[in-house]
DNA sequence: GCTAATTGCGAACGGTCGTTAGGTTAAAGT
DNA sequence: ACTTTAACCTAACGACCGTTCGCAATTAGC
């Protein structure tokens, strides 16, 4: 099944290949992404690189489910020990404010860099993530409803409204991060987050 | 001066041009836009585009250039009628965010997405956009301030902060617009302003 | 050991990119 | 009327794009 390298090999060659192509997407975009500088960068052939994927959509769409799964790891997986609710909602967005500073390079949220690079481009990309805000969006608004239920949040708060806000959040600490390089972007967001979930 | 056309012609191939330039750019962004569209689009060739310009990144600082300013004569210059403060401000956001939606194709605010486009690209592109958002920030803290002295604000508001919740309430708002279609976007975003700006 | 399968390469494809040179046309300056 | 100037064109440049073909090389299954 393999050729010069064991099946294992070949699924790490897969992976070498969306590592690389993450980096590269990170500074030029999922649609600045070109095999050859990838192929340049992995010292591999063009058809190497392609042969894995069949084409540069494909390609885009594996890179785009790495990012959404390593956003899944990193952030939802993180924020699992804490008690539901705005503990764990808090958590989670600590969790991406961190990521956020951490990123190799310059930082930011990849999958919001997409997300605004793609807004206005219909196809399986935009579509891919579409699926991906919306889990996350599933995932705020049900740990909201459930910080209701516990009284952690007034009973007539507005769920969707709440989650707009906190989303607004984190798009100003992806901004300041990646654009301004604003080294007090971290604690302006954590405390937007508090003043947000936490009854005043 | 001129060969076939008039100066004021002249001015208006070359306006035309830009307009036509901040349509394509609005969907593929201002590194997708291409010069071979462009002529296609206005019917001209390609020599007598960039003929205007010199460069393709002449072409992109002259798009932005254009955006910033329909951006300032539609936002700031409208709310200049609206007294200092809170109330210029809630103005401010609210054309903006009537901006935003109105937008021909798929709304959206157009620096917003090439601020997110050129976040990690240095050059002089990224240095117009950090200048415009500059400038853009500094109306937003002199307001700020205005409204402080004026008592509309607490005293001890921290203006940074103020100011880097609002944007994000704009940025979730272009997003909202632009990605999801949400039209109830803008009543949230109104919303948040109003819950940032009216003491309670 | 032989065959089958598969990875990756070299080379080429048609197409488009940004840019440039040279020529044509028409208006402006004199 | 003649020259200058500027707008716009055609044509072409080299570079790179994504994709495809056929081949070499190597491992897995038999």
């Amino acid at each position: 099944m393999s050729p010069r390298k064991s099946v294992a090999e070949t699924a790490a060659t897969r992976s070498r290949i969306i590592d690389s192509a993450l980096t590269l997407a990170s500074t030029d975009g999922l649609e600045g992404l070109t095999i050859g500088r990838l192929a340049t960068d992995l010292e591999m052939s063009k058809a190497g690189v392609i042969g894995h994927f069949g084409s540069k959509e494909a390609l885009q769409l594996a890179v785009l489910a790495a990012a959404v799964e390593r956003f899944r790891l990193r952030v939802p997986a993180r924020a699992v020990g804490a008690r539901p609710g705005t503990e764990r909602l808090t958590r989670a967005f600590d969790e991406w404010i961190d990521y956020m500073t951490e990123v190799e390079g310059h930082g930011g949220c990849f999958l919001t860099s997409v997300a605004s690079e793609f807004d206005g481009r219909p196809g399986p990309v935009r579509d891919a993530v579409l699926d991906a805000l919306a889990s996350w969006s599933a995932y705020v608004t049900a740990e909201l409803s459930t910080a209701i239920e516990a009284r952690e949040l007034p009973p007539r708060t507005d769920v969707e409204q709440l989650a707009f806000e906190l989303n607004g959040v984190a798009l100003a600490a992806n901004q300041s991060i990646q654009l301004h390089r604003d080294p007090q972007a971290p604690t302006r967001a954590r405390r937007a987050v508090a003043r947000l979930l936490i009854a005043p």
